[in-house]
DNA sequence: CGGCCTGGTTACCAGTTGGATACTGTGCAA
DNA sequence: TTGCACAGTATCCAACTGGTAACCAGGCCG
């Protein structure tokens, strides 16, 4: 998940470029990548995903949760908190995200061209 | 490629759980895999894509050539004929594409039991 | 001349996605 | 009791996607 990250939180990232899609909806991708390195509140989660609004957040990680990639738990003691994790059915995606980074680094110039001309 | 290729063509078929999309659009995979055994014209790909309408195939096929995944020609002799061809940006979409049908085939149940449960 | 084949185009429409903006309810904490 | 953090909801709306159905223009065939 190293190749492009920086890149893709970015507002014109050069993931529109990205012959590929993640899940079923628009900002999966960037979700799952946020939760690679364990779980996170939501509140955490919108500090990078801080161009997504609460409403789509919720819908992305909905759908994630249904189709079974992300985790989410309830807790109330001390205070609410719930926290979303990837199970390892989401963290069994990372391997082809990554190839797919790797591709798209690997032929950014003639995806450039491509829509350059 | 060879993964799940007989049942993508169905209607009610098991890529809808997929993940992972390729290209912009809804039937930018099955075209790329009709074309993967060399160039077809407009007629010959509407036999195996006969769910999708002349109009969304045409969409379809603008947008895989504005960006460089496929390569149309025009031909008037003898007699009018267009055919439609992966460039190499194109045929390298194939190995990343077998990986994910890999990937699908590999976590088929879990994919399943997400859904249904 | 009248069809037919090829490779589309046109107009229209419904459903879905994503976004803007504002609001809510619960539990602390001062 | 007022305020704040947290984790969302509620409405409304514009744009985009995909689909239906019909149409079309050029060229050959008989």
């Amino acid at each position: 998940m190293e190749a492009l990250r920086a890149d893709m939180f970015e507002e014109l990232c050069p993931s529109t470029l990205l012959p590929f899609r993640i899940g079923g909806d628009k900002w999966a991708a960037l979700v799952i990548t946020c939760l690679e390195d364990g779980p996170r509140r939501f509140s955490e989660l919108r500090v990078p995903l801080a161009r997504v609004t609460p409403k789509v957040l919720t819908q992305s990680l909905r759908t994630l949760e249904r189709d079974g990639f992300v985790r989410r738990t309830e807790y109330t003691e001390p205070v609410r908190r719930v926290t979303y994790e990837l199970t390892d059915l989401g963290r069994s995606l990372l391997e082809p995200m990554r190839l797919m980074c790797e591709w798209a680094n690997d032929h950014w110039d003639e995806l450039l061209d491509a829509r350059e001309s």
